[in-house]
DNA sequence: GATGAATGAGGGTTCATTCAT
DNA sequence: AATGAATGAACCCTCATTCAT
């Protein structure tokens, strides 16, 4: 039960400083300081510097696309899906909002194979909230004037700028500006011509 | 004619290989050979690599104040005015996609000092923007339900965005995107009640 | 036996170089090169080529404080105290002309922090020193007529310039020497009058 | 009457600022700008760096052993004429403190052909005092027990060691310090057995 | 599983000096 | 006489990674 502990503590520690100093400006050496460990033992569990970033990345990715897929997969009419996939996403994103923080600003800083692997898993859960758009579309519910890629963007911009204004010491709750800005979203996208 | 030559070509230089491997990933060394002069040349125009990277940004940040400052000055319905800022900033950022996309990514490489004036210098375009929503609210014509920071987040998401989807070889003309993008917001933020 | 042989052979080397060519016309490379080492050795040891400048001084002034401290600790006539005091620590200074050569001229190429660390520890040894030369001229031994200051410039001043002029090679036996220096000075601080 | 202004205003602003930093921390840019020239014109009245080390060295050298010469010239009893000279180059050496720290500090810094000219020049007024010793010592004034290179250093000493601990804008007035320290020298190579 | 000393390539920066103007 | 942009070699230091123990 305290196996992994290692792999735990240098990730925790990995994202802290990552976000704090950015991931270029962290040296592994502060990593393993930070997490109590040795070089050793991490290189133990994560094959590179590369692969620490790697698996943050990992942890939240797989979390926000199980929940979509659950969450579509319950079913019902695509605006009520459409709210709830983005208000989750909204919260889990200030859930893990240093992993976040590092997500967006060092996703470039992955070595080629391993940038293809999350640009994959990212697509996944793209083309899966696009096709809701578009069936709501289908629908008549969403404007049709405007390329469906600058809706997206329009909502996943959202997603991206949290960690630029949003405070988890302050006062605003998290669930409450998830709704807030899923509305904004949707108040934005609804055909109103007819 | 040519008395300024090596800071522009080492801007420039640098600008693309920022954008293509990011700050930390590209070496002062690829960056004058990029831009064919040496290195001594290079550090007699700027301080350091900081300096360079803060360079690329004071000229687009200083380029977009001037530009909300005119068409504030301009006056007018102050939906007109925001409308005008909104669009012009869109425009402006995808005409400097590149500097954006290293903007956002690398601003947290920068030394502190330069680091807070970035800030302070955003900060100065952001207030300056609140004010014009804060004007649209008092006269009843946006929300008031939603707090001004999740309004305003809401419209500088999409400017930060604009690097991760737009493509400038791509069909989407950027003045159009632009009035999308602004229609969007200003649709989403309008008040509807009563 | 052989765990910090890395860190002798650097100093041995540092020291050597720096007398030969002093601290700023002597680079790292040249150092581990003659230490037989990797630079990333030496940086595993040493903080910086700082550190090993003083890492030199420190051996030095941490023996002869040590030799001071220990022949007041055992006692005696104040003048025998001095005079073997003084025998002791240009022996010393003799036996480490290097180091001596080496501090005299660099001290001020330190970093202000470890200068003022070795400016503390100098201080330590001179206050000692000088309350010594007050027991004796309270005992009515020596001179009053100059201020102390001086008295004890007279002193330091001969193992500052030791690096000068002696050579270890030469006929000069440093026993000798050290005898004959202190004469001189005992000699001249002798109060004479009465 | 200006036109060597430069080149004074250059060796001035240089002895200042290797006194406060020492020569390898102090760049060519820095002394152009303290005083007020550009590198261009430095480099037209001097050939190098080194050239205005040397110049300092130069000035102060010519003027001690212009000095002695006159002193010695003058005539009078041995111990009248060594007293006198040694008087006048701690005072010279007082009114030049910050060329001897300079001095004494980075002579090493020298280029080959040039320090061979200040060893040269050194070792001029080295022995023409150390002839005046041995003038005294043919008349049993003083000690010729101890090797006379002994009795030299133990004078010379004080003059290096002067800027260690001389502060001119403290109590102590410079001709008292000449003469005390010259009673401790003389008085401790004084001949005392018969 | 775990250690941490050692590697070695590369990084950013400095600076005395030159030379076209 | 004087300028200051440009050179280019060297410098100190960092750090992800390896491997003998």
């Amino acid at each position: 039960m305290k196996a992994t502990n290692v792999a735990d503590d240098v990730t925790h520690a990995a994202v802290r400083l990552f976000a704090e100093q950015g991931y270029a400006n962290t040296s592994v050496q502060q990593i393993v300081e930070a997490a109590g460990v040795t070089k050793g033992a991490m290189y133990h569990y994560f094959e590179s510097k590369d692969d620490l970033l790697f698996a943050i990345y990992e942890r939240m990715l797989s979390l926000q696309k199980s929940h979509l897929d659950e969450i579509i997969a319950r079913g019902g009419p695509v605006e009520d899906v459409l709210r709830t996939a983005c208000v989750d996403v909204v919260e889990t994103s200030i859930e893990f909002l240093a992993e976040g923080t590092v997500f967006f600003r060092s996703q470039h800083m992955l070595t080629e194979p391993r940038q293809q692997e999350v640009v994959r898993r990212r697509r996944e859960y793209h083309d899966e909230f696009a096709r809701l758009i578009q069936r709501g579309q289908a629908e008549g519910l969403y404007r049709a004037d405007v390329p469906r890629a600058v809706l997206i963007a329009n909502f996943f911009s959202d997603i991206h700028y949290l960690s630029h204004w949003y405070d988890p010491a302050g006062p605003e709750d998290k669930t409450l500006v998830a709704e807030q800005i899923t509305d904004l979203f949707l108040t934005g996208i609804r055909r109103t011509d007819a």
